[in-house]
DNA sequence: TTGAAAGCGCTAACAG
DNA sequence: CTGTTAGCGCTTTCAA
């Protein structure tokens, strides 16, 4: 019956294998597959969902042909007749950001799990790029947005974000109605704090990012108030806020040092760490010996720099599971308000960067 | 005229300007702007696309109400009348190896400067999930694709991929017909060993990835070759070669140690060094004292490991040029053949992590 | 169990 | 310069 079919797709190229179009480059349709084995297109669609009200036989057949010629189906027609695409959106500052790759990477994983692949976009904490990436990511209407944003969206990124299913992740912005799921950063403060405390330090700096984010206003505010606790004031040179960028991390760390001539530094982001790591190896600076430092986040050279960095570690498993199933909890209810989100704990690692306070 | 409208709209909420639907969340279409304006959808669609045809007050006037709105255009949509997506698929092993992660944001900047957005997708350097991630990709119907494939692709893979705009990025596979873009892995291998024989080591050590990977194979190539060259020879409990991850690379790395005793490693993948990094740390094995270490990539850490650890440094950014270079040529003849490709030049970074030997 | 037909939002060819 | 119309590939009624 097909046999003169078969013949034409032996060896099963893809492109040799349609029917009177042997040098056509446009992809295979339902229709065209449809046409192969004689059915109505609206039968194969039916067989290649699986759908119930379809025999046995003309499903395997359906789904054989469609896996033999390599038959994939048109998202853009499918979104267009669904009014939705099936993904989840993942907006974050940066990839090259050790931790946003790592939690991306966990995300993508327990998305995909439950069948819905993770578009990446990355906003380079640029407001006028996060905008044009949530305008490039909503133009493929997700079902949902997984969103950790800037410190000051544009106006239009809030309003685009409205009555969406969205999940605020790591920073919180209350202008969105949108649940977070969150890094308890007053602990990571405090966390940091109390280390260099019981070491016997008493000259402190802190290197972080802008208020402007809520992550970096909460953990100054957690190791400001922890030493103010006992009475230690962190003076205007010691505290240094600047954007989670290399190079602006290394001068200000530099500046820092200069001026507040600190025994015990905490540096509140791991971008910052680089380059504060980066000033402490060009000035040979000895740690713990000369300076006790305390780092933030999970980055794997953290435990390779000098006799390793204590830092404040991030529990990022954690964080990426409270985030989907709070999603997905969304997703399963729409339109209900699910939950508050959650804030989860971070934890101290002790290595060697930090000692006893010499004095 | 339209005072009505815009009393609705105040403060341009979105959501509350859309006429006669104040509850709706089905976003806003071409063709609802055009019965706003009294206009018909395709001079919307036109005035939008910023066609000559089309007074210039028409334009201003639709190009205004479309930004007040939020009009955000339907991708689904536009890939269905246009056949193809403008967005170019980026498929990388992994995104947690800062290599890729750096390569992957230069590569969607370069894109996006000529207003293709990236899409990545990431294999995980399994053949399986390869598959997967293709067809999804493909889904989208992309201008064009930029893969490091897996060593044994499917054959699925192969097929799909064949007759489209494709440049292969760092991994040379002969079955598909396109040009690739890669590193001179025997120079780096060359280079390795060149430094290593010159600081007067005689007994070496490799650590790489299976030969699988044309790359794995390149590097032990040209490291064991330019040994052979001075008459020495790699035993085969000196040449370990494991998937790019960092427990196989601390385990095997371990072993070498201990059944080769080398006084010089080349470890030639990034992903290993963080596993031989682990043991030299745990073993507390001095560097350059006891061990000579050369790494391949150029990975933060790199810069921290002890006095930091010599490399052979790979020029990313000329990377990601060359493939977007040869992409966009590919993008504008199409069908003809472009080029051959660029293979480039890696270079030694000396740092403190070797030294002469002490015989 | 299958077929016929409509329509999702958009662009482009054709008319006016 | 603008309106009318067709159709991209798919899912989903509604009929048979």
């Amino acid at each position: 019956m097909n046999g003169g079919f078969l013949e034409g797709c032996r060896g099963s190229s893809f492109s040799r294998a349609r029917r009177g179009a042997v040098t056509s480059r446009s992809p295979l349709t339902i229709k065209a597959l449809a046409a192969q084995l004689g059915l109505a297109h609206s039968t194969v669609s039916r067989a290649l969902a699986g759908h119930a009200s379809i025999s046995a036989e003309t499903r395997a057949r359906v789904q054989e042909i469609a896996r033999e010629l390599g038959y994939i189906p048109n998202s853009g027609a499918r979104l267009l007749r669904m009014g939705h695409s099936p993904t989840v959106g993942l907006i974050v500052p940066n990839t090259t950001n050790e931790f946003y790759a790592s939690v991306a990477q966990i995300l993508a994983e327990e998305c995909s799990e439950r069948g819905r692949p993770l578009v990446l976009a990355v906003s380079e904490d640029d407001p006028q790029r996060e905008l044009s990436v949530v305008q490039a990511l909503l133009s493929t209407r997700p079902s949902a947005l997984i969103v950790t944003l800037t410190g000051h969206p544009q106006r239009p990124v809030i309003e685009h974000l409205q009555g969406l299913p969205v999940v605020q992740f790591l920073r919180e912005n209350r202008r969105i109605h949108a649940p977070a799921v969150t890094i308890d950063d007053v602990a990571g403060g405090r966390l940091a704090a109390e280390h260099l405390l019981e070491l016997g330090h008493t000259r402190f700096g802190f290197l972080g990012v802008p208020e402007i984010l809520s992550t970096g206003a909460a953990r100054l505010r957690g190791f400001q108030s922890t030493l103010a606790s006992r009475g230690i004031a962190l003076p205007t040179t010691a505290v240094k806020l600047v954007r989670p960028d290399l190079h602006a991390g290394a001068s200000a760390f530099a500046e820092l040092l200069r001026t507040a001539t600190p025994t015990a530094v905490f540096v509140a982001s791991p971008q910052l760490a680089v380059g504060a790591a980066q000033v402490l190896h060009a000035q040979q600076v000895r740690v713990p010996g000369d300076l006790s430092v305390v780092a933030y986040g999970n980055s794997t050279w953290f435990k390779f720099f000098g006799q390793g960095l204590t830092a404040v570690s991030l529990p990022l498993q954690q964080l990426a599971t409270a985030a989907t199933s709070l999603l997905f909890r969304t997703l399963k209810h729409p339109g209900e308000e699910v939950g508050e989100g959650a804030m989860l704990a971070p934890l101290l690692v002790r290595r060697g960067s930090t000692a006893l306070a010499r004095d």
